[in-house]
DNA sequence: GTTTCTGCAAAGGTTTTGCAACAAA
DNA sequence: TTTGTTGCAAAACCTTTGCAGAAAC
């Protein structure tokens, strides 16, 4: 069984750290689990999910200790949010290294593609200045069909 | 008191009937009800909301029904489920007149500004077929801070 | 008349909270 | 020690569903 913070960024417990700290709060083995398992994949999660892959590493972890650290994780901004058009709330772990993707999602198979294109993202800057704002934060969400599955009825693109 | 459909587009209410009959269902009062008060205003809302709205017109209203038809009307595309970065779902009724508009929330005030953009229309699309896709639905979200509250402390434009 | 719809109340799913025991600093 | 944290169970929320009576076609 590999050790709970193994695998990961030390960059991110640290920064963790540096946040629980600075609200006065306590670094605990139990929060240092579920970081663990927040950061020890690259896709997108759901609370339930996240429990799962914490309890894989301590089997006592109570869903309220992951809810309530779920909360830091995303009030730090280490974990994000994320709307994938779906009925339950999704998490992202992949903003620490890639600050500014986006989501398509895949209306053929249900994939999840992250990409980043830059003028898009000075355009949302330039929109948001002409409406007299400085943008924080944006969140784009396109969801679309694949055009080799249009013609073809398979979806390779979406599942490589 | 206003009859239930009195203010209202008719061509909204006919979008719905042809709708719901292409389904093999039927138009009735409850459901003309619900549509009047999703398209009597121009403001985003929750389904608590929307249920505030209907009982207004029709007080005998019930949860359930209102949550059936809160499901025909986003199937049938005339009402949009919307993000707002908030903990719940808003539901928009301008898709209808405004079929690519995006939304600014201010984080100042919490004004959700409206805001259509061509150009942003056509990159995404551009990136959306880069990837081998064809875009079916985007949502764009930002959150941003109004320039004028940052220096004045007041938020004129985001209350206009 | 047949099928769908409505309202009610109950159930389902997700997230939060009060509390007593426990752990970090 | 002191203060924050954990797990449990209960509660709070939002949404869906089963059912019997009512309404649409």
């Amino acid at each position: 069984m590999k050790t709970p913070a193994s695998d990961i960024d030390p960059a991110i417990l640290d920064r963790f750290e540096a946040f629980i700290k600075e609200k006065g709060l306590r670094r605990t083995g139990q929060r240092d689990v579920i970081v663990a398992a927040a950061f020890g994949t690259d896709s997108h999660f759901t609370a339930e999910e996240l429990w799962d892959m914490a309890r894989k590493i301590a089997p006592s972890t109570s869903r309220a200790t992951l809810y309530r650290t779920l909360s830091l994780l995303t009030e730090s901004g280490l974990l994000q949010e994320i709307d994938l058009g779906r009925d339950q709330k999704y998490y992202d772990p992949n903003f620490v290294d890639h600050p500014n993707h986006n989501h398509l999602i895949c209306l053929d198979c249900g994939k999840v593609i992250e990409f980043a294109d830059e003028h898009m993202a000075v355009l949302e800057d330039c929109v948001t200045r002409r409406l007299g704002f400085s943008s924080v934060h944006k969140e784009i969400r396109i969801e679309a069909r694949c055009q080799e599955f249009q013609s073809t009825g398979k979806c390779k693109k979406a599942k490589a």
